[in-house]
DNA sequence: TAGTTGGGTTTTTTT
DNA sequence: AACCCAACTA
């Protein structure tokens, strides 16, 4: 069985006993240990009982079971091989009412957490303009990831202001989940490890059941889940870590790298295995990612090896626009699927930013190639869904005022704000939950003849919970889209949202049916649960040849035969905010995402970039990305695009977060960091400039170059074009200028297209060409 | 109460 | 460009 592991996975897989940290770079086969270290585990007698795995996503969880079993037969049926948050569910589900919460308490999501806070920014009289609820509930969570409850929080905050209001927030906002028996995302981490703390039985149990622990992709666990994980092992733990600092893209959900840097100091007689020869890539390929790593400083030393062959070399296109750039990707991609539709599952596109998918995904459509956008709105936070959902919700746990408040007038039943507020009122003199109060309707005086719009929806409620006594729950969901008239919610829509509309809910149907297949014994509330962790990765299922679009996060731990990475630009990748920030340790974990999307691709490695972008409404001109500057020329088919000014560094700068390779108008000449001028909306006069390393109070960086610059766009001086004259803009082709004015920054130009119509835009980004007649 | 409009804000990444 | 919210109108 083991004749296929190398002699240090051999090790990885024998060291059952103690703590382990097996440092595992990207492709050197760690599920291949993993799974083997569970076989070995089994065959040396321990029961499956005992055995619990945690990976990253469901998905991965669920590939590793088939491994398992594969390896052993039909027997790893009771380890448990499950993310964080399910393992979390599972534990609770069974004991949360040991910390005051019902058994059956409802999970949400962001969405969810997001109403709940603005309801209790009203309630505190926080004025979200100046502090958001994004910005409070982010507090919290990274509260939540570090273990700070509420009171601790407000102690810490204390002579802050806006700290205080915070801990106010987070306060009431704990609050109102608990009265709704519901936990967030982060608590499921931080009650569990609240319930190992208080409660010692508990914890006892699942120590003695759960003796061998290995939790795969370890540089991405928080201070909660580490803390979980250390409960869990006990002092003499047979615990199991796996994964590679270089990979550590989560800080921004609480992800603490010390966890696996500092390891070896919590546990100091920890065995530590290194997995460094990659069985996945090109050897091109794996040196372009090695060499964009060796830049980061603060890693744990370690040296990717292959001995595959060089392969192809990197390719590396540039691209006038985002157009292009999409059109290119998917004629390439459809060329390969023409020749074996097979290859259309073997490609991948990647991106750092959602927003990214829609161009490519058009261009996908147009081409005809079998594809699939992974992640965006997730599928489960669609709003026909998450409607069908607090239905659902509603049945199973009326406890939850949320999900009633969200279809009590979903369809419009004429159930207003007003009446909602009195309603509340009831319920918070009385100290009822809000959908008790509304069982009590008639009882409310203030209502009047709205009462009777209430006590009908709470009889079709009930109803709805009788149905489920006598028909399956996919049955029972069309049920309420028809008695409901759901869809005509949906009345001022196109008939193609209709549509798309439609279809998910049938998608939601077809779910319910395979779930009740595999579990027919699930309740309503086990199917909640369910549902309620899916990640939109989970949902890419196996064995279907069609191309993947999806974010460099999302595609952590996949691999591809062909990688196209698109938008390799800075500003976007690495993203203004990390260039700009202070923080170099900000850009590490940029290069670090850039690190994991490099080596996602086994056999060739497409980078793209575009002199032109729309970000967010607005036309950028960005630089190629400081990591394909990072990468050795000689492993690339193409030279990076020359600058216009020569001044620039050479590729491979490492602390090229020392200086920014450009800068807006605003700190010419300050050397310090932008900053945004309040009150005043970013003018095309800060449009940056197609330039690399310009440095500080460059010329360029005004756009004030000469040559082939932003054609009749020289900013300051009138365009080389007048009312009257013929012009070609890039995007919306030939047209006739009829105005142009001089702007505080820059002339405002206003053309009346032959295709599209009339346009007002800045000349200097416009670069509108003039047509000599 | 429902529907519309205008203004302001925003995303980088997700369980 | 897309989304969200408050204010206004019917």
């Amino acid at each position: 069985m083991f004749d296929t592991l190398n002699e240090e996975q051999k090790k990885a897989v024998l060291a059952t006993e103690g703590p382990v940290l097996c440092l595992a770079g990207a492709g050197s086969g760690k599920t291949r240990m993993l799974t083997h270290r569970i076989a070995y585990l089994l065959e040396r007698g321990v029961d499956p009982y005992n055995i619990m795995a945690i990976t990253f996503t469901n998905k991965a969880a669920g590939e590793m079971k088939e491994r398992v079993d594969r390896l052993i037969g039909e027997n790893g049926g009771s380890i448990w091989i499950t993310t964080f948050h399910s393992s979390c569910v599972r534990i609770l589900r069974r004991y949360a009412d040991r910390i005051g919460y019902d058994n059956n308490f409802s999970i949400y999501d962001t969405d969810d957490s997001k109403s709940v806070m603005r309801d209790v920014c009203k309630r505190l009289r926080i004025d979200t303009k100046i502090l958001r609820e994004r910005a409070i509930l982010s507090a919290i969570s990274g509260a939540k990831d570090e273990l700070v409850p509420p009171d601790e929080f407000r102690a810490r905050a204390a002579g802050d202001f806006r700290m205080g209001r915070i801990a106010e927030a987070y306060d009431e906002y704990q609050k109102t989940l608990k009265s709704s028996n519901a936990m967030d995302f982060d608590d499921l981490i931080m009650k569990t490890v609240e319930l190992f703390k208080a409660d010692g039985e508990v914890l006892d149990s699942y120590q003695k059941r759960f003796r061998y622990i290995m939790v795969d992709e370890y540089q991405d666990t928080n201070t909660a889940q580490f803390q979980l994980i250390r409960l869990l092992a006990g002092e003499k733990g047979n615990l199991c870590v796996v994964g590679d600092d270089d990979q550590s893209i989560y800080k921004f959900r609480g992800a603490n790298i010390r966890n696996i840097l500092d390891f070896e100091h919590y546990y100091p007689d920890a065995t530590v295995v290194r997995l460094e020869q990659n069985y996945r890539s090109t050897r091109n390929i794996l040196d372009a990612a090695n060499a964009v790593i060796s830049n980061n400083v603060g890693r744990k030393d370690k040296s990717l090896w292959t001995d595959k062959d060089k392969g192809e070399q990197i390719h590396l296109k540039l691209f006038d626009n985002a157009y292009e750039e999409a059109e290119y990707i998917a004629s390439e991609i459809g060329r390969r699927g023409r020749k074996d539709p097979g290859e259309f599952g073997n490609c991948a596109v990647l991106y750092r930013t959602n927003a990214q998918s829609r161009m490519l995904e058009e261009r996908f459509v147009y081409e005809g190639i079998p594809y699939k956008v992974v992640g965006g709105v997730n599928f489960y936070s669609r709003r026909e869904i998450k409607d069908i959902l607090a239905y659902l919700r509603t049945i199973d746990n009326a406890r939850d005022d949320l999900q009633v408040k969200r279809i009590i007038n979903v369809p419009r039943r004429g159930i207003g704000a007003t009446t909602i507020a009195k309603v509340q009122e009831y319920a918070d003199a009385y100290a009822l939950s809000f959908y008790e109060a509304l069982e009590r309707a008639d009882e409310i005086p203030s209502l009047g003849k709205a009462a009777s719009k209430l006590t009908a929806f709470v009889s079709m409620i009930r109803v709805f919970r009788s149905k489920l006594e006598v028909m399956t729950l996919d049955k029972l969901v069309r049920v309420i889209v028809d008695e409901t008239d759901y869809m005509s919610e949906f009345d001022s829509e196109t008939d193609e949202e209709i549509e798309g509309r439609i279809e998910n809910i049938d998608e939601l149907i077809n779910k319910i049916v395979a779930f009740y297949e595999v579990n027919p014994e699930a309740t309503l509330g086990d199917f909640l649960n369910e549902v309620a962790l899916v990640a939109d990765i989970d949902e890419v299922e196996e064995g279907v040849p069609r191309a993947l679009l999806m974010t460099i996060h999302s595609a952590k731990g996949l691999e591809f035969d062909h990688v196209y990475l698109a938008g390799m630009e800075d500003g976007l990748f690495p993203s203004d905010m990390t260039i700009t920030s202070d923080n170099p340790q900000d850009i590490e974990e940029e290069r670090r995402l850039a690190y994991v999307a490099i080596t996602r691709a086994k056999e060739t490695l497409t980078l793209c970039y575009a002199r032109t972008r729309m970000i967010r409404g607005e036309t950028r001109y960005n630089a190629p990305s400081r990591f394909v500057r990072e990468i050795p020329e000689i492993l690339l088919d193409n030279r990076v695009a020359k600058p216009r000014r020569e001044e620039e560094p050479s590729p491979g700068i490492s602390d090229s977060f020392a200086r920014k390779p450009y800068s807006s108008p605003y700190e010419i000449g300050s050397g310090r960091k932008p900053v945004a001028v309040p009150g005043k909306k970013e003018t095309p006069a800060s449009v940056k400039p197609y330039i690399a390393g310009g440095g500080l109070g460059s010329l360029s960086a005004l756009g004030v170059t000469k040559g082939p610059g932003p054609v009749g766009g020289v900013k300051g001086g009138k365009p080389d074009y007048d009312i009257g004259d013929r012009v070609r803009h890039v995007k919306f082709g030939e047209g006739l200028v009829t105005d142009l004015e001089p702007g505080p920054r820059d002339y405002k130009v206003t053309v009346d297209f032959d295709e599209v119509g009339q346009k007002v835009m800045y000349a200097a980004f416009a670069k509108l060409e003039k047509i000599e007649i």
